[in-house]
DNA sequence: GTTGAGCGTT
């Protein structure tokens, strides 16, 4: 009656691999991410109801569902938000294209450790050791713990390769059931030269998908992410996995659909460009930056619409407008003005999430200096005065922005308000489809 | 046995 294999696929319309269970009919997650690196569950279209039905998981075991496996039933992965799902192809020729291009000079592409904010007091090395590997080999797992050994709930770890560590840091990160975030540590601060991976598109046309344009930019490096404003503004941005190809194509007209469009810099570019707005703080949303105070909420009352569970927290405070930050409008005299103070019809946020303007909201890589968080004019002018390339520059805003998108997708509710009991966090419940089991946690 | 923003030799 048991089966012993399910058939799993990355996506939908593509090709499944037969995944071995166990001998309690779980699949182990660590099954799952041995075949597909990053995958954080498995989700089926229900043949009753058409739904798509997510698969529990508990304890990096994921559970048949109710009426059990079925062998005839193709089981597709879920990743983490900006969790990139192609790994399989590109990244091997990325990475050729990147190490045999100009990069070994700057030292932009060298791993460095990171930190892992917000494990489990319980999670051990070994576990966290484990999930990472799923990415890519892993040099270093350190988890830090007071003089009683037990664990500061923060630890470090290094990749061997650079694209592991970009993807890492890309995403969020579901560890022994904590939802945890990765980033440049603050010691690292100004030493890590991040550069950019995001690009701006001009010059769009309505007839561009998000499709047409990955399709498109994919034949260069892999694209992580496509984002069109709506309503339509003839601008997009396409995110690449390495930055070193962002870069490439940066100042480069291309055709697509038989239009030419303009790639430059996604970027914020000058102090003049600074003082403007992203507009509309209409629904309570701010895109932070402008307070100088801490570097607290500012972000809390956004509302990023791509996040299915990390909702909810509730609002922060407004940081009434400071320190915002136009997308780079110098190089191409088409680029809409858009980020201004258009707006009262951006209801909710089809506006680019921080992640998608590469903004570092609330200064949060200075926490810890006596800096109070300078807004990000500061931020830039610090960054202006070191010997950099300005589009590397702009692209460690970048990089900020995607960590910290990372953290606003992904953190929002973890350790705030509505928790189940112990501590544990509902959207973690949520996504387990069952309430955690108090060991998950402690 | 509690904690949940943070930033690494212990």
């Amino acid at each position: 009656m048991s089966i012993e294999f399910i058939q799993v696929a990355e996506e939908f319309n593509e090709e499944s691999i037969e995944l071995p269970l166990e001998e309690d009919g779980t699949l182990l997650l660590s099954t799952l991410q041995g075949q597909f690196p990053g995958a954080t569950g498995l989700k089926y279209r229900n043949p009753e109801n058409k739904a798509i039905r997510g698969i529990r998981l508990n304890e990096s075991r994921l559970h048949p569902p109710n009426n059990g496996w079925d062998s005839e039933m193709i089981y597709y992965c879920v990743f983490p938000k900006e969790s990139v799902s192609e790994n399989k192809r590109k990244s091997d020729d990325v990475m050729e294209n990147v190490s045999k291009s100009k990069v070994s000079k700057c030292q932009s592409n060298k791993c460095t450790d990171l930190i892992v904010l917000g494990l489990a007091w319980k999670t051990s090395e070994q576990v966290i050791r484990e999930y990472f590997e799923t990415f890519g080999e892993v040099l270093m797992i350190q988890v830090k713990k007071d003089s009683k050994g037990h664990s500061k709930g923060f630890g470090f770890v290094r990749f061997a390769s650079y694209e592991c560590q970009l993807r890492v840091l890309g995403q969020r990160h579901l560890v022994d059931g904590r939802w945890c975030e990765v980033k440049v540590p603050n010691s690292k601060e100004g030493t890590v030269q991040q550069v950019p991976c995001k690009v701006f598109v001009g010059r769009c046309t309505e007839e561009m998908t998000q499709d047409d344009l990955r399709e498109y930019f994919s034949k260069f490096g892999e694209v992580t992410d496509v984002f069109i404003p709506k309503p339509f503004r003839a601008f997009s941005f396409v995110t690449f996995l390495d930055p070193e190809i962002a870069q490439g194509l940066c100042g480069e007209d291309h055709i697509i659909k038989g239009v030419s469009v303009h790639v430059s810099n996604a970027a914020p570019k000058s102090e003049s460009n600074r003082s403007q707005n992203y507009g509309n703080n209409s629904n309570g949303s701010n895109y932070g930056g402008g307070r100088g105070g801490n570097g607290g909420g500012g972000y809390g009352g956004s509302n990023f619409n791509r996040n299915d569970y990390g909702r909810g927290g509730g609002g922060g405070p407004s940081g009434n407008n400071g320190g915002n930050f136009m997308p780079n409008n110098n190089m191409s005299g088409n680029n809409p003005n858009a980020w201004g103070g258009n707006s009262n019809s951006n209801r909710n946020l089809d506006m680019p999430n921080l992640q998608n303007l590469g903004i570092n909201p609330g200064g949060n890589q200075n926490q810890g200096s006596n800096m109070s968080n300078p807004p990000m004019g500061v931020a830039m002018n610090a960054l202006n005065a070191l010997p950099m390339n300005p589009a590397l520059v702009a692209a460690a805003l970048n990089q900020w922005g995607s960590a910290m998108g990372g953290l606003l997708n992904g953190m929002q509710n973890q350790g705030n308000n509505d928790q189940g009991p112990n501590n544990q966090p509902w959207n973690q419940q949520q996504r387990n489809q069952n309430p955690p089991e108090k060991s998950n946690f402690m």
